[in-house]
DNA sequence: ACAGTTATAGAACAACGTTCTACAGGACGC
DNA sequence: GCGTCCTGTAGAACGTTGTTCTATAACTGT
């Protein structure tokens, strides 16, 4: 084990930042292997350590899965703010507002196909006995804070009903979620699953409309 | 144990009924712990035989899980089915159709709520390394029947647009248990949850209108 | 250089799903 | 009615899980 000579006092640095390694391995495996391969020894192993590396950086194994939701809500945020939103100068402001919606609900998905196991550790309680910390729930609350301004930059272009936007926000992730739970649980005839979750967010969205 | 005489040639009868005892017992487990608690040892202990118990009926663990999940839905199908339906001779149709769409919503809702860990089991794949049987995808889409029901009535009735009454049926369960989903794992701000659960249902009914 | 702290590896523990191994007791041919 | 077969039973055992314990080795501050 390679050590980092530290400069801080009365503290002692671990193995190469051992605890982004453990979060990457983790990362790795859940990627590659589902809920199911993350082990402790499994984790610790693809970092190169011995199981109890993982509890000398973490208080459990839901320390280091905790560490993965959250990670993920930051990437999942990312993935919803990068679909592009009209700026406002469009002739059919409706328009441009509903494909930006749709934009932002592709992405919502391919955050979900792209990385299933870990849209069920942060959605589908996939990992036993795993509740999200309290920073992890903050995080969780990001992402939503995302929606809620789409949501009222329609109120305010009088695109959307007035309304609780948080609660209406939460109206249209619902729907994302359902769409991309189903999906992934297989469950459900739809074939073509883009098109339909595209056609599930299109009709919540149409449900919203002021002025349908 | 007890054993029950048989009649049957060739074939000897196990302790009086086994099987339907220890699918009650999961059930019970389930319902009292949560997915963690159920345990091969449990479920046998609590039908009061041995683990091997379980192995004599059952193919393994996942085939008493299998035997909740395809209960599960026999419930969520007979919840469903048991919302009032509008025979078509209301005065204001839509009004009345769109009432029973919150009845199926509230018995949507309900069944989530009052059973969340066999809801869980159903959809948010909480037990890990099950996956559903054949018989048991069967079962789920029976209940997916009932809402195509629905949804068709709606589209006789011109209230709903017309289309693919499959897609659209999967549309309002995936806004049903987006809701549910988010509901159960405590994810989002949202605190009056039976209100924001009738309002996703009523807006993507609105979207679904034909003359909104 | 020495004392003290601390992260480490590896063994150990309980519980898990599953398999193996005897054994007991009803069902069948006679 | 009797002996044999078969089958469901209990209990131990195996490998793996999360977690804890223990002894050791190595860095830190003086």
């Amino acid at each position: 084990m390679k050590k980092v000579t530290s400069t801080k006092k009365n503290s002692r640095i671990a193995a190469v930042d051992l605890e982004p390694a453990l979060i990457a391995a983790a990362k790795k495996l859940l990627h590659e292997g589902g809920p199911g391969a993350l082990s402790v020894r499994a984790i610790a192993a693809e970092a190169g350590v011995a199981p109890m590396g993982v509890y000398n950086r973490f208080a459990n194994k839901n320390g280091v899965v905790d560490a993965l939701f959250i990670d993920g809500f930051v990437l999942f945020n990312g993935a919803l703010r990068g679909a592009k939103f009209p700026i406002g100068t469009e002739k059919n402001v409706v328009k441009a507002y509903l494909e930006a919606t749709d934009r932002m609900g592709i992405a919502y998905r391919c955050f979900a196909t792209e990385n299933p196991s870990l849209y069920e550790l942060m959605f589908m309680k996939s990992v036993a006995d795993y509740v999200p910390s309290e920073v992890a729930m903050l995080s969780a609350r990001a992402a939503l804070t995302t929606l809620i301004e789409r949501v009222e930059w329609g109120q305010r272009a009088k695109i959307l009903l007035a309304g609780d936007s948080e609660e209406i926000s939460q109206r249209v992730w619902a729907a994302c979620h359902g769409a991309a739970a189903l999906e992934i649980a297989g469950i459900g005839p739809v074939v073509d699953r883009e098109r339909h979750f595209r056609k599930v967010v299109a009709t919540l969205y149409r449900g919203l409309l002021r002025a349908p």
